[in-house]
RNA sequence: GGGCGAUUAGCUCAGUCGGUUAGAGCGCUUCUCUGAUAAGGAAGAGGUCCCAGGUUCGAGUCCUGGAUCGCCCA
């Protein structure tokens, strides 16, 4: 007959293991199966974030991975239907920089001479070039998403929901054209992201300049101060702090105007303060500006006067900020607060235009130097030094960057700003304080989206227009189609840029506008356009939204958190999810960032080809809360191996051994169960309650933990004091743990989904899988019992101090004794004598006797308990102290004890005291093996007879006999043909208790005397024993 | 420069509503238990709860300022 389960091969490894459970649920269709039982059930929605398959995955990916695999699961599990689309981010700079590093450009305009055509060709099998290891890696951490059906942003039908998207943005009136200050490269022409930026900062030295503009209706000047002079030929106005003081003060004949905190900083000590004054004092006010090339009215109206600005510090410069409008962000806003017309003289190719007289021709910064110097001869430069800065640079060339105002396609997302800030109240964020914290702040400063690139690899902007200025946003195909006549094909550029519109009026036909848009437009865009949506499937868009979980990291806030957020706000007027778990960055085991250069990055096989799968999800969810970031390595995974797997693996071993060994029926009705086994079943059903309770709260770090408390639970206690009722195969036994083990596979099912089906499939296997089962819940065999669970605190905790007083008093565990002594009453007792077997045992005692009063063993002290008086008495509390120091604890120990109350007097006032407002902790008299806890304490008789010693002797021989069964290498279940030689007074002992020595070790017959063979040689209390162990034959 | 977060034992992390002796695991020392275990138990060493003020009868916890680290923005 075959046994009841599977026996373990102990030579398999974890990632061995997983391997196996892989290819099961690959024969048995698991995944499909788990969300094919669930049609018609209540949708649970997930949306993936997709990530770019153009880089390989690394360790981070995995903890995002694995946290949306978890709850997912969860909710399967819980009975709703949770399809899982995956998704590839497909367009985009990083994509491109891949590309012409493969192909050797060093500018932008190599991808032209090259050919869009071709280029784009190029992308397109780039951005996959490491799908395959993605695709492994994500099965392998057993991340249940459906790759064979993934939404990709670059498939025709998901570029034209996106264009649906804008083209009702621009019904709307919130898609417009203006400009954008961005870092340029005027070598490369190229615009850089402001990742590319932060790659490229180099420290050099520019001059510093202090510069003097003469007030127009004053003898004053005001002073400002730059480090990129080439931007002063284009000065459009200055800014000033409305609520910052400023001066008039004269320094050297002359007077400046200039903020207060700056006076001596820049005029030096002997400058004489005029005036002082606010800065909104200055504003309107006339001045002649630094060059003449461009005249104010070249502005507007508020050209070459002062401005007030939010922007403006006079921590350096001088508080009064020059400003041109074409080469700076705030100067930009500034501008388009006031109405200032965007100048710009610089070429893109970084030389001034004609407009600049003499400088005409120049490469900007190369004209620098000669810039100050006719400012000095003019009179116009108070000072001019050199000044050592951080300043970004082309990462590709080396050039210094250009910041430049360009033409740019804007979504006007801060006329919506109410709307975005109320659809993000209606988030449930984890942790909480992104709401209004990181996010929160973030959309309270929202400015509109600029979301054209001017770039090649990207979802084309869908805006046809002519010189005349007819402007046509194209939403679907079907609409250029019939606009144009021309059939789309491929909707990337450049095809979809040779089709033309004829103009409605005759005139010049309409082309699309150069640009592609934002990559985080199109990501943003995947809960409809996942679907093809509104051209197609936009019921099952419908049904799929919101999504009631999404979860990345934590920088995705400005990235996918918000474009989700903006576009679905505009468009839907409410929020795209409804709970948000963001995760925090991965950084070595000292807590750097993981990063190539630095060599520390970890690559997630390392880990899985060591640890497996599931140690490395398990790692992920219970270490730590998971926004605040981990410190990571190779080994700090193998801790959580080590600490829960191999426990729960060793639990669930010892119950297929010993089954196996008595041959148990797993269907067969279990006997009555005991204290044990109702004890953890009530413990397995708390856990329960608390996973559940945990799970729903998006909190997989509680809920993991509560599991691998249970389960040390389980194997350390129950097993522990159930030892000799699974030998002697109690079908009680074996059924509670069984029961723990399923319910704990079905637990840990979303957590660690391969041991758990392991685990699962040999105790149960009623499902083909434990992925189709329900998630566990209270009822049936597994109860709560709250009174025994804390009568088995109470018990532990007898125990615990009870061994303790053993290693005082130097008495191994093997030496019987003959009392316990606990000093406890009334529950505490009741609890202690109902389990009093489990205390017995334990300790190695004969007996537990208890005493009500501590007299006999030790003496008693209180404390106020100040959580409970603290807030009665406030700042009376040293009072209450002082009366309660005073009390006699013997008597009061007694009064409460029996449920009394004392009185103290406060100030002249009488309060009564009860036992939940004082402490009794018991203080051991001199000279007793005594350990107490609080108000609880446990001593041992230690004096030994001659028949307690000959007991000890003969535990210490059976001990002595398993250590040989062991080393003859034994199978737990074999018999035994026992030999015994030594000592005559130890075998006497043992010739005693000869019965219990036989039983304990699985002897059939027992014979004194020497064997011919080595024995295995023990000693016993300085006494000789020699043991022969051999195999009885079967019986 | 602004926003957000973090800082607790050698390491990884808990610490509830503010409550008087700040915990766990790993690691270390000593002892111990073992008829599943790479496990378990007991004792010990190990702490400026980042720093400084403040509020309070009482602060790891609340407030203010600062330091360091990280992320985002400028």
């Amino acid at each position: 007959m075959a046994p009841p389960h599977r026996p373990l091969d102990r030579e398999e490894s974890f990632p061995q293991l997983e391997e196996r459970v892989l290819e099961r649920w690959r024969e048995r269709d698991v995944f499909a199966e788990s969300v094919r039982r669930r049609e018609g059930a209540p949708p649970w929605v997930f949306y993936e974030g997709p990530p770019t398959a153009n880089g390989r995955p690394g360790s981070h990916h995995v903890l995002a991975r694995v946290f949306k695999d978890i709850f997912p699961r969860y909710k399967t599990m819980r009975g709703h239907y949770v399809e899982r689309k995956g998704g590839w981010d497909c367009h985009g700079l990083p994509v491109e920089i891949a590309v012409e590093q493969e192909l050797g450009f060093t500018r932008k305009s190599d991808i032209e001479e090259y050919g869009i055509a071709a280029f784009n060709a190029k992308c397109r099998e780039s951005v996959f070039t490491y799908l395959e290891d993605w695709n492994r890696l994500t099965e392998r951490i057993g991340f249940w998403v459906d790759l064979e059906h993934p939404y990709r942003t670059l498939d025709d039908d998901y570029v034209e929901s996106v264009w649906c998207a804008l083209s009702r943005l621009h019904e709307k009136g919130l898609l417009y054209e203006g400009h954008k200050v961005v870092p340029y490269c005027t070598r490369d022409g190229t615009t850089l992201s402001s990742h590319e930026v932060a790659q490229g900062y180099k420290d050099v030295e520019d001059p510093s300049v202090y510069v003097k503009l003469p007030l127009l209706d004053d003898d004053a000047q005001l002073l400002v101060w730059t480090t990129t002079p080439w931007t002063l030929v284009s000065n459009a106005a200055t800014a000033v702090d409305p609520e910052l003081t400023y001066v008039r003060a004269r320094a050297g004949g002359d007077v400046y105007v200039l903020a207060e905190a700056a006076v001596e900083r820049v005029l030096g000590e002997d400058a004489e303060v005029l005036e002082s004054f606010p800065g909104r004092a200055l504003e309107g006010r006339r001045y002649e500006a630094p060059f003449p090339y461009l005249a104010a009215d070249a502005y507007g109206p508020r050209g070459h006067t002062v401005l007030l600005g939010d922007f403006v510090s006079a921590d350096d410069g001088t508080g009064i900020v020059h400003t041109a409008v074409a080469f700076g962000e705030d100067d930009y806003r500034l501008g388009q607060q006031y109405g200032l017309t965007v100048v710009n003289p610089v070429r893109l190719d970084g030389t001034y235009d004609e407009r600049i007289g003499p400088y005409a021709g120049r490469w900007v910064k190369d004209a620098d130097a000669d810039l100050v110097e006719d400012l000095r001869a003019r009179g116009r430069l108070l000072r001019s030094e050199r000044y050592l800065h951080a300043y970004p640079h082309c990462w590709r060339c080396g050039t210094p960057l250009l910041y430049y105002a360009k033409p740019s396609w804007y979504v006007a997302t801060s006329q919506l700003r109410d709307k975005l800030l109320a659809a993000n109240e209606t988030v449930t964020w984890h942790p909480p304080h992104i709401k209004h914290g990181r996010f929160g702040k973030w959309l309270e400063n929202n400015v509109d989206w600029a979301i054209s690139r001017e770039r090649y690899w990207g979802t084309p902007l869908p805006v046809w227009r002519n010189a005349a200025g007819e402007t046509v946003v194209v939403g679907s195909f079907d609409e250029l189609r019939e606009r144009s006549g021309a059939d789309v094909g491929d909707p990337h550029r450049p095809y979809v840029d040779e089709i033309e519109i004829p103009s409605p009026t005759g005139g010049e036909p309409l082309r699309r506008v150069p640009e592609v848009i934002d990559v985080w437009f199109d990501s943003g865009a995947m809960p409809f356009a996942q679907w093809g949506a509104p051209q197609h499937d936009e019921d099952r868009f419908e049904r799929n939204f919101p999504a009631d979980f999404v979860c990345e990291a934590l920088d995705q806030t400005r990235g996918w958190f918000y474009s989700l957020l903006a576009i679905s706000t505009l468009l839907f007027d409410r929020a795209p999810y409804e709970n948000v778990v963001c995760l925090g960055l991965l950084t070595d085991d000292e807590g750097l960032k993981m990063s190539k250069s630095r060599g520390n990055i970890v690559v997630p096989w390392e880990v899985i080809d060591r640890h497996g799968a599931d140690a490395f999800r398990w790692y992920f969810f219970t270490t730590k809360q998971p926004w605040d970031g981990y410190r990571f390595s190779v080994e700090t995974v193998g801790e959580s191996v080590r600490q829960f797997l191999l426990q729960l693996w060793n639990t669930y071993g010892f119950h297929v051994l010993y089954a196996n060994v008595n041959d148990v029926d797993p269907d067969a009705a279990a006997g009555p169960a005991g204290d044990l086994d109702r004890w953890v079943l009530s413990r397995l059903a708390a856990t329960v309650e608390t996973v559940r309770e945990r799970m729903d709260a998006y909190d997989a770090t509680t809920a993991g933990r509560a599991i691998a408390a249970f389960v040390d639970e389980l194997s350390n206690w129950y097993v522990r004091r159930s030892r000799r009722r699974f030998w002697d195969g109690d079908p009680a036994a074996f059924a509670t743990l069984r029961t723990c083990l399923v319910t704990v596979s079905r637990l840990l099912a979303p957590f660690t989904p391969f041991i758990a089906d392991e685990i699962y499939d040999n105790l149960d296997g009623t499902e083909p899988s434990v992925h189709l089962t329900d998630f566990p819940e209270v009822g049936g065999v597994v109860v709560r019992d709250e009174a025994l669970e804390c009568a088995m605190d109470t018990v532990r905790e007898t125990v615990r101090l009870g061994l303790a007083a053993r290693g005082q008093a130097k008495l191994k565990v093997r030496q019987p004794l003959r009392a316990a002594v606990v000093v406890a009453a009334g529950a505490e007792r009741a609890a202690i004598d109902r389990l009093a077997d489990v205390v017995r045992d334990e300790l190695n005692v004969k007996a537990v006797r208890y005493v009500s009063e501590a007299d006999e063993l030790g003496s008693f002290e209180i404390k106020p308990n100040y959580r409970a008086l603290g807030p009665r008495f406030g700042k009376r509390m040293p009072l209450v102290a002082a009366a309660v120091a005073a009390l006699d604890p013997a008597v009061v120990s007694g009064i409460l004890r029996d449920g009394g109350a004392v009185g103290i007097s406060v100030e002249g006032e009488e309060h009564r005291l009860a036992s939940g407002d004082l402490q009794l902790a018991m203080q051991p008299l001199e000279g007793y093996r005594l350990e107490r806890e609080g108000s609880h304490a446990v001593a041992l008789e230690v004096e030994l007879d001659a028949a307690l010693v000959r007991e000890g002797w003969v535990r210490e021989a059976i001990h002595a006999i398993q250590a040989a069964r062991k080393a003859a290498g034994l199978a737990v279940e074999d018999r035994i043909v026992l030999t015994l030689d030594g000592d005559p007074e130890l075998l006497s002992a043992v010739r005693e208790h000869e019965a219990a020595v036989a039983a304990e070790t699985l002897a059939v017959t027992v014979s004194y005397g020497r064997d011919g063979s080595d024995p295995h040689a023990a000693a016993i209390d300085g006494r000789e024993l020699s043991v022969w162990v051999a195999r009885a034959p079967s019986r």
